[in-house]
DNA sequence: GTTAATGCAAACAGTTTGCAAACGG
DNA sequence: CCGTTTGCAAACTGTTTGCATTAAC
C-alpha cells in the first residue's frame, strides 16, 4: 500500500511539507470539485484562520511545478485546482449548473495522439473541454414526449 | 458572394460599427495568429493611434456577445481572440515555440458529442487543446537515422 | 545557524467601469 | 437632439513579490 495523500506525494517528491502546506493539500485532496484558489484560501482558513492566501498561492504553485496539481480555467479567469489523478482525464462543463463533470475516454486519447502524429507532433498533455447542457431526455430510455 | 469581413458580419448582427470597431475588426480579420487583446490594441493603434484600449476590450467583448470571435485562453492568463471560422477547429500549441497551431477533426467532433451524449448531455461546444513537441522526424516520410 | 517558508502589504497584469465629451442616426 | 460610443483614468480581480519575521532542519 502505497503513501496517497497529496501531502505524502509531495514529501515523496521531496517538497518540504510545512503545516501551511499540509492543510492545502489536505483541501486540495479533500475536495470534489474543482476550487478556486481562493476557495482553498477558505477552507484552509477555516482549520488555520491564519494562513495567508499568498501561502495559498505559493503553495499551489509548488506542487504545480512538482506536477502533483494541476491549474484549470475553464474559460473563466480564475485559476482552478485539482489533484493529479492516475489517469488522465477530460472536463465536461454544464453550461446551466456550472457543474464540472469528469470523464475519461480512451478513445478520445488514442485520437487525439493519431491527430497530433499526424501534424507531425507528440503530445505532451491535452485538455478537452466540452461546454453542454443536459439533454431534454436522459440518455438511452427516453421518458416520455417520445414523438416529434 | 456573401459579405465575408468581420465587421460586415457585425452590421448583419446589427452591431453598429464605428470607425473604431471597424478597426479592431479590419486587425482580427486580418491577423492569421491568435492575438491577445494587447497585440490587438498594438496594431489598431498603427492605423488610428488615438483609440484606446479600453474601446478594444468594449469591442471585443460586443463581437464575442455577438458570437462572431471567440477568446480563448491557452493556459496563460491572457485571453486570445480569434474570428469564428465557419467550421469549427481545435488548437494544437507547440510547446518549444509557442506556435499556435489549428487542425479539424470530424471523427474528434463526433466522439466528443458521443460522448457527451453518453453522460446525458447535449455540447453547446467544446474545445480541444494539445500541448505537443515536434516529434522527432516527420510523420510519415522520415528522413534519415532509418535505424533501430 | 543558516536556508527556506510565512504573513503582510504593496505591486502587478489583464480587464472593466464611471464619467464627461464627442459622435451618429 | 438623445442614446451610444469614445477616451481617459481610476477601479477591480486574480495573482505575484519584497521584505522583515519565523520556523525547520
Amino acid at each position: 500500500m502505497t503513501a496517497c495523500s497529496l501531502a505524502d506525494k509531495a514529501r515523496a517528491s521531496s517538497i518540504r511539507v510545512t503545516p501551511q502546506r499540509a492543510l492545502v493539500c489536505d483541501v486540495v485532496d479533500a475536495a470534489d470539485d474543482h476550487p478556486t484558489a481562493d476557495e482553498i484560501y477558505e477552507r484552509a482558513r477555516e482549520l488555520d484562520p491564519t494562513i495567508a492566501i499568498a501561502t495559498v498561492y505559493r503553495t499551489l504553485k509548488v506542487l504545480e511545478d512538482g506536477e502533483l496539481i494541476a491549474r484549470r480555467d475553464f474559460g473563466t479567469r480564475k485559476g482552478r485546482y485539482e489533484a493529479f489523478s492516475d489517469e488522465h482525464h477530460d472536463h465536461l462543463i454544464d453550461q446551466d449548473s456550472g457543474e464540472i463533470l469528469e470523464f475519461y475516454n480512451e478513445q478520445l486519447d488514442a485520437l487525439i495522439c493519431k491527430i497530433a502524429a499526424e501534424m507531425g507532433y507528440k503530445v505532451a498533455h491535452h485538455q478537452v473541454e466540452v461546454y453542454a447542457e443536459k439533454a431534454d431526455q436522459p440518455p438511452k430510455i427516453r421518458k416520455r414526449r417520445s414523438a416529434r
